[in-house]
RNA sequence: GCCCCCAUCGUCUAGUGGCCUAGGACUUCGGGUUUUCAUCCCGGCAACAGGGGUUCGAGUCCCCUUGGGGGUGCCA
């Protein structure tokens, strides 16, 4: 039997696509890919108000552009609101859930009842040993089918309020100082779970209880668990009668019949919950593998005001897709030897989830930027000049460029630029108004020498000299060597104090602009007072 | 606070008990080429968070500390 797994990139979509969302689906999509398997989209598009299909759209040209494209009708979760809520009503009927709720003003919701029975884990169960919760002295214990609620005591022996699901501590035995066993609670348990008990105990001084935790074997971080007594019954039906993410998550998983859920490490929590859901609905427990996060050049995570963390960002930055798709893949994963740059086929070839890092990891701007570059190089030429034309018909100086000099420019800059976005520094080929880099003016004609030098040239050249006779001539004049020259020349012509071959630069400048450049480029320089 | 997870150069990473004098890439620095700057080529700096174990031997296994991340919602 050929196993075929079934993954899912279930993203909520909000308008903007962020890169670490699109890490997720580049991992799904060559993790299915490596795997003969599928690559699903589910549409998380329950929230109404930021679901809008502007966003759908743009979330769908984000995939396309990256060439992600899932193998199956993308499944919207918000037609499948009716199944979710049957689903909760199984859940109710069948004792795993219950209405409830936790203040007079609220509407009662649909709580999931961590379940109590071991035997509703399948292997997803251990016991970690016996525990005993020192209670705070004079504080109440209160215990309904809701839950545990208690007053522990902290390191600096202060109260510290906690409770728990009864699951938690499913065989507890409250005690008091003395010893006396003041509760039972796998006996009163029957009766609690009917909520035909409510119990509130004083002068409790601990409860003793076997931990049980829930594990499972993550794909990435291998074993992972979580003791029960930490965790609480959860919401999965508002008030409102909306389903929450977490049953819709699982119900729909199951509909798509996932085998792998590969998603970020934020999720992990919510491992520990989906299990029991999935078991209780008597559904299929997909394997999961979950993915460190990406975090920002301050080692901080991404937060909503952070520039470039949208996916949309550096596309209009001019980031090639197939250069983000393999930086991103390079993000907290390599192939095991030293390839860095490596075509689609080659990164599922190798790919392997086992191999994913298990600690975040931070973006370099500069590596993109440099893979941008080598992808950049190996463009066929007709793509990478109609990429340029495209760029620089958003300028009007880029519009005035003949097609014929465009070609002649972009061929002479293609070996050193690394984004899209650095042709814009091309506006020197086109008129005066280009930028001057401060810094360049600083390096090139910062001296006072260097001005007079190229005022000298200047002066010349306006008198009908070339600027090679000019040239030789003021270095002769001021008695300076080959060469001196060039590096204020190039600045004062271009702004700039980088570039191709000088020469080749002025080959294709307009020769009529070459003094005014120099003129207004030392003005510039003029003390402003 | 409590729960879960993580930890190799500045950054992304290789490394699964001896092959590690810890390798590669980006960044950075130096040199070569270049009448200049850059591209390019060559070379250098730079890390096992700290402390205890286990072992003949530890970056690799265990524990503690520190640091980081995630969670702790009728958000997703």
């Amino acid at each position: 039997m050929t196993f075929s797994p079934r993954v899912r990139f279930a993203p909520s979509p909000t308008g903007q696509v962020h890169i670490g969302n699109i890490r997720v689906a580049i991992f799904n999509y060559l993790f299915a890919r490596s795997q003969s398997g599928r690559f699903l989209l589910r549409v998380e598009d329950t929230d109404r108000e930021r679901s809008t299909p502007e966003a759908i759209d743009a979330l769908m040209g984000v995939l396309d552009w990256l060439e992600l494209r899932p193998d199956e009708e993308p499944l919207f979760q918000s037609a499948r609101v009716e199944e979710h809520l049957a689903a909760a009503e199984k859940l109710i009927s069948d004792g795993n859930a219950y209405r409830h709720a936790r203040t007079p003003e609220e509407l009662p919701a649909v709580f999931f009842r961590v379940p109590t029975t071991a035997s509703l884990y399948g292997g997803f169960l251990r016991e970690a040993g016996p525990v005993s919760h020192k209670l705070f002295e004079g504080e109440p214990l209160r215990i309904d089918h809701t839950g545990i609620q208690y007053v522990g005591v902290s390191r600096k022996g202060k109260p510290d309020p906690g409770g728990c699901c009864l699951a938690g501590m499913a065989d507890g035995k409250v005690l008091a100082a003395d010893g006396t066993l003041l509760l039972d609670l796998a006996e009163a348990l029957p009766s609690i779970l009917a909520g035909e008990t409510a119990l509130e105990t004083a002068g409790a001084d601990r409860i003793e209880y076997t931990r049980r935790e829930i594990v499972f074997q993550d794909l990435v971080k291998g074993e992972l668990a979580k003791p029960l007594d930490s965790m609480k019954d959860l919401v999965i039906v508002r008030g409102d009668g909306s389903p929450v993410f977490h049953l819709a998550n699982v119900c729909d998983d199951d509909c798509q019949k996932i085998t792998h859920v590969i998603r970020g490490d934020d999720h992990v929590e919510n491992t520990y919950r989906h299990i029991p859901l999935f078991l209780a609905l008597g559904c299929p427990v997909p394997a999961y593998g979950h993915l460190p996060m990406i975090v920002n050049e301050q080692g901080k995570p991404y937060s909503k005001r952070d520039g470039d963390a949208f996916v949309g960002d550096f596309r209009a930055k001019g980031v090639l897709p197939e250069a983000l798709f393999n930086y991103l893949t390079l993000l907290g994963w390599s192939p095991g030897d030293d390839r860095e740059k490596m075509n689609r086929d080659e990164m599922i070839a190798a790919f392997q989830l086992e191999r994913v890092q298990r600690a975040p990891a931070q973006m370099d701007l500069r590596k993109l930027a440099n893979l941008n570059g080598q992808y950049l190089q190996e463009l066929p030429e007709s793509f990478y000049f109609a990429d340029i034309r495209d760029l620089l018909s958003r300028t009007e100086w880029g519009m005035a460029l003949s097609e014929d000099r465009l070609v002649k420019i972009a061929r002479l800059m293609r070996p050193r630029l690394q984004t899209y976005e650095d042709v814009f520094s091309w506006r020197m080929f086109a008129d005066n108004d280009f930028e001057r880099d401060p810094n360049a003016l600083k390096r090139g004609l910062g001296k006072a020498w260097q001005r007079d030098a190229l005022s000298r040239m200047a002066a010349l050249m306006e008198s009908g000299k070339t600027l090679g006779a000019a040239r030789e001539e003021v270095a002769e004049t001021l008695e300076l060597d080959d060469g001196k020259l060039n590096q204020p020349l190039r600045v004062a012509l271009t702004g700039q104090a980088g570039g191709p071959e000088l020469l080749d630069v002025i080959a294709l400048l307009d020769r009529t602009t070459l003094a005014p450049r120099i003129r207004k480029t030392l003005s510039l320089l003029e003390p402003s007072s």
